[in-house]
DNA sequence: GTTAGGG
DNA sequence: CCCTAAC
């Protein structure tokens, strides 16, 4: 059942926000899930949230939905224009990029002129026009977004008609709307009636009637109370229903079909419906892909060395110093990462580097290159410096405020250990970076600064 | 040749 | 990670 279907795709999308929220061992794994997730959001659900019903109540509530629908829709051309009027409450709550479709309202005949023209013209800054083409690509894209073709209107078995349909085989389309509305008979649900438009009326049913049927087309239960909303909800995923399921069962007997004339005019409608009831969610999904998408890429190399490392280096690091070569794979996968320079430190590596600070102390970098990073031929003693550098600054930040972390976190990046950092806090308070250096310096600063400087080796020596 | 530090 | 001055 169609139904059943969009019900399964809020379990799922349930199911992975509970998965993201999880604590798992694997820190990094955790971490690199959570960023999409708090991107999606409730983006996953099909007005899932009462807000978000809201925010398009007044979109679907009269007049303004016939007026949207009338003024639009363009079943020629297949193309639909959108007034700016229409997207500054949405603007409100989502920062899309809706500066490449500024639009202001004027009278149908010449938008739809204009529209036609845009197609020689070139781009008018004074309309929005979308091809129907780009959202069914959207529609492709995001699968598991749920449309209005996936509405169920399998209640009308539920609420027991006495009219049972004959030779349905189950198909919970549009035809047995249509059906029933034929059959006449006197149920609670006789005010559905279908008028010439095959638009269905929820004038006489209740506010709790349009709830329930609310709750079992959608799959959810939705508080919002407003009948004009609840009827117009309902009223277009029939008719979307119905649209559809008239083309494909046009040769079923029986079946109220349109003239054949008008079919593909009604395919290209149901699409333009489609389109009208997913358009604000189109570039939020779209860009909530393609950050998830550049999120995957960009840490791949570091989620999986950390997948593949975890729980294998311990404490015994020392005995390694020849077999882990391959902790870093931004050289051994060049045609994956074209030209990448980073070598990101997997944490077996930081690891290694405590150690070999611990052991050498802060600035012998080619004796802990010699140590512990023999085989690493990537790993330069600078980089060993500079590695440290990051270290302490990282560790500086980790004690500093846990907020701090936990926004690094959020980052994606820095995947050490708390524990690595506090080690290297203690390390960094053992062997002081950087050490003071010598600077060149003006003899008159020279001597100051020197004799400063002298007295801190001294009192820390004689300490 | 190695390291510190800036870029 | 690179470069360069300082060591």
């Amino acid at each position: 059942m169609l139904g059943k279907v969009g019900q399964k795709c809020k379990m799922q999308s349930a199911l992975d926000s509970l998965q993201y929220s999880s604590k798992t061992p694997n820190a990094s794994a955790s971490i690199f899930r959570q960023e999409p997730e708090q991107v999606v959001g409730g983006a996953s659900d099909y007005f899932a949230s009462e807000e978000e019903a809201i925010g398009v109540e007044h979109l679907l509530a009269e007049p303004e939905y016939d007026d949207i629908v009338d003024t639009l829709l363009d079943l020629k051309t297949c193309t639909f224009s959108v007034p700016e009027s229409y997207f500054k409450d949405f603007s409100a709550l989502e920062s899309v990029d809706h500066d490449a479709l500024p639009t202001t309202l004027t009278e149908v005949d010449e938008t739809r002129e204009k529209l036609l023209d845009g197609f020689s013209n070139g781009y008018d800054e004074n309309y929005c026009s979308i091809s129907c083409e780009d959202y069914l690509l959207d529609i492709e894209v995001e699968e598991e977004t749920p449309t209005l073709h996936d509405v169920d209107i399998s209640y009308i078995e539920d609420v027991n008609l006495e009219n049972q349909l004959a030779g349905s085989d189950g198909k919970n389309c549009g035809i047995d709307v249509l059906k029933l509305s034929d059959a006449r008979n006197s149920s609670d649900y006789d005010s559905l009636l279908l008028d010439n438009r095959n638009c269905l009326q929820f004038d006489d049913m209740s506010s709790d009637k349009l709830l329930e049927v609310f709750r079992k087309m959608f799959g959810h239960q939705t508080s919002v109370t407003d009948k004009q909303w609840l009827k117009h909800h309902i009223t277009f995923g029939l008719q979307n229903q119905d649209m559809k399921c008239s083309l494909v069962s046009s040769e079923i007997e029986g079946a109220k079909v349109l003239p054949p004339e008008s079919r593909e005019e009604l395919l290209k409608a149901s699409t333009a419906f489609a389109s009208v009831f997913n358009f604000r969610k189109k570039p939020r999904v779209q860009h909530v892909k393609r950050r998830e998408h550049i999120q995957w890429n960009s840490f791949k190399c570091l989620s999986e060395a950390q997948v593949d490392s975890s729980g294998i280096l311990s404490d015994q690091s020392n005995d390694n110093t020849t077999s882990e070569d391959d902790w870093t794979i931004g050289t051994e996968t060049p045609g994956t990462n074209q030209n990448r320079k980073h070598n990101y430190w997997s944490t077996p590596e930081v690891l290694k580097l405590v150690d070999g600070v611990s052991k050498y102390g802060v600035g012998r970098w080619t004796d802990i290159k010699r140590l512990y990073f023999q085989s690493s031929a990537h790993r330069s003693p600078p980089d060993l410096k500079d590695k440290w550098r990051n270290l302490l600054r990282a560790s500086r930040q980790c004690l500093k405020s846990r907020r701090g972390v936990a926004a690094k976190q959020n980052h994606g990046w820095s995947s050490i250990p708390h524990h690595v950092l506090n080690r290297v806090q203690e390390l960094a308070v053992i062997y002081p970076y950087p050490r003071k250096r010598r600077a060149r310096v003006l003899p008159t600063v020279f001597v100051a600064s020197s004799s400063t400087e002298s007295d801190n080796r001294c009192f820390s020596l004689n300490a």
